[in-house]
DNA sequence: TATGAATGAGAATTCATTCAT
DNA sequence: GATGAATGAATTCTCATTCAT
């Protein structure tokens, strides 16, 4: 069970990440303040720095967590589609993620200037369910009889250039529109699975 | 005949645009004051708002100019190479761009975070001789009988997809060195050309 | 006759003369630069400093001529009714001086903050068609068998005491509005001449 | 009991409202910057955005304090005459005000230039004390028989004829210095309140 | 643990003024 | 006379960080 004492500590943490979520995305990094974030998050400013070291702290964990919580859900709405092809997996599990950042273009501006690969990598590794990508692609590569030992690098690749691609798309919808390029992404992602 | 005042502007333009590119590569772009780049170039410091609007518009100029410089430079790489068969060329393009990236890390830092499309745009339409990548890709395609009306999505794709890559890659060195992702990257590319 | 080069130069200093006027009452003297003040009036960031010592002698300028385009015009008006009475005489006058104040609230504002006796005395001085109010004023003093070495004093203070409440009810319309106070300005006003 | 961190609140908020009045009045409010108030005060110059917006927020509040304090002086001085004519503690009192300007010729300066009817009234409201200047008005109103609702406008045109040609005698000593202009003054100021 | 007043370095920006052309 | 590029001092204001309570 947890104490009170620590259950206003997580209150105050969490009231921080969540002010600094909404200034981050709606005013961006560098015009947030962490005298604004205390504010907005109900508490003295110098609480911030118990839970944080400074803004770049707290934009690295928004960070992970937020790009987590995106993979999680493609995740999922994957697994209850309960689709069988691996293709359709993998375009289904890619649409889901293309879905999601489409109803969320701050957080998508937020994450594409700061996600990087480790941050990414840390995600994975603190969130378990996020396994399961990697456990989907790995049984449709087995089923496919394709090369297991390129699932980290096509993965990797696959989601750079998804990442890329929808960042352009989305928020400057250039050089072209999701819709355009969508059908060209999906080509090419499925080249880099087959040989 | 270029009048004295006219040399001299372009002097000081210059001196601003060198000193800042000189300072944003070394100390970033956040830690880097107007202040410090007109004492760099030896001008006033209000001299430097007769050029640029702030420091972001400076930014913008040096990356669309770097980046362009650099996309020239591999186009020129590849033509001297005399290469004939349509995957050499951009292959030996691809390889260029990233030799030279690798050996400016500090501009691969600056202009992937800044670098959007419409700029590189930009850049494209401003310099005539990067047209000549472009030249160099329809001539391939119609040699291979390939699809032309893909080449600019393609192209655009390849370029996104070296970019992310490369700068992972060299600057972070994660998840893969360049020399593990090379080949990985290459393969996607020339995926992502045949058809 | 006058030069060419006369009526240029008479021309640039209208030019900043007027420029400066609608900057200064539609921005503030504060907020108005001297190269604002060029650039509206079309010559060069130099040539102000050509006619005008800086923004403050430019002001005062403004102030006088303006101030006593106002006498001048009220003086105007109040002959043209060709009225018999004294009374009748300074009470129009004054209502035309309001008239005017509250058509022109910008110039209000601007000269309320600037004007002073001194500048007020010069116009006068500068402008003999003013000169008429001061007979018009002697005239009546004499007809109505006042004491006519009272009218010097008498006229400050009535000019005084219309444009402080002028300013007060037009601008700020604190304590009373322009209407509200005129009776017992005028009641005020005619009691200061009559003993 | 004040605790020691509101004491020491209030020393700060003193101490930059006096060294801002000290220099608002000995080099012009133009000239002083909140860089030498807040040196004058010897606190950081961040603390000085604490108390105030901008300088003139500090400018708007020395006005009203000071303001308020003349007249809560010139009442006093009045009361402790024990006169019992009406129009001698309106004379005592305006002779009062006017002789209180004269020693503070810097502070007239600066009132003159910012004081404005809201702000007076500002002041009148928050100083209980300065309702007796009303208290007395009414006093005398009743005993000599006035009409009781003139009075409020007619202090409105006392306080404002007396600031103006006070400003104009005290400080440009224009077009009269003081000893001349106030007799007419008080006979002016006795016109008004008598019917 | 939590606070928020205090700090002062330092950032961006403006602007009057000069002077070579 | 007319210009406007160049200057750099000066100003405002912000903000991360500290620390006494």
């Amino acid at each position: 069970m947890i104490s009170k004492i620590e259950r206003n500590k997580l209150n105050k943490e969490k009231s921080l990440f969540d002010a600094g979520y909404d200034l981050f995305i709606n005013q961006g990094i560098n015009d947030t303040s962490i005298s604004q974030i205390s504010k907005a998050a109900g508490v003295g400013k110098g609480t911030f720095y118990l839970y944080f070291k400074d803004k770049y702290d707290l934009l690295d964990r928004i960070t992970i967590r937020k790009s987590s919580e995106i993979l999680n859900e493609a995740q999922k709405i994957t697994e209850e589609r309960q689709l069988t092809l691996f293709t359709d997996q993998v375009d289904c599990f890619i649409e889901s993620i293309l879905m999601i950042l489409e109803n969320e273009r701050l957080l998508l501006k937020l994450i594409h200037k700061n996600l990087s690969w480790p941050l990414l990598q840390k995600a994975i590794h603190d969130h378990d369910n996020i396994q399961s990508v990697y456990t989907m692609f790995k049984k449709g590569y087995i089923e496919n009889i394709l090369a297991t030992e390129n699932i980290d690098v096509s993965l990797y690749m696959i989601i750079e250039l998804t990442g890329s691609i929808a960042y352009n798309a989305i928020i400057k919808q250039e050089p072209y529109d999701l819709e355009t390029i969508k059908p060209h992404l999906f080509s090419t992602i499925n080249k880099i699975i087959m040989e």
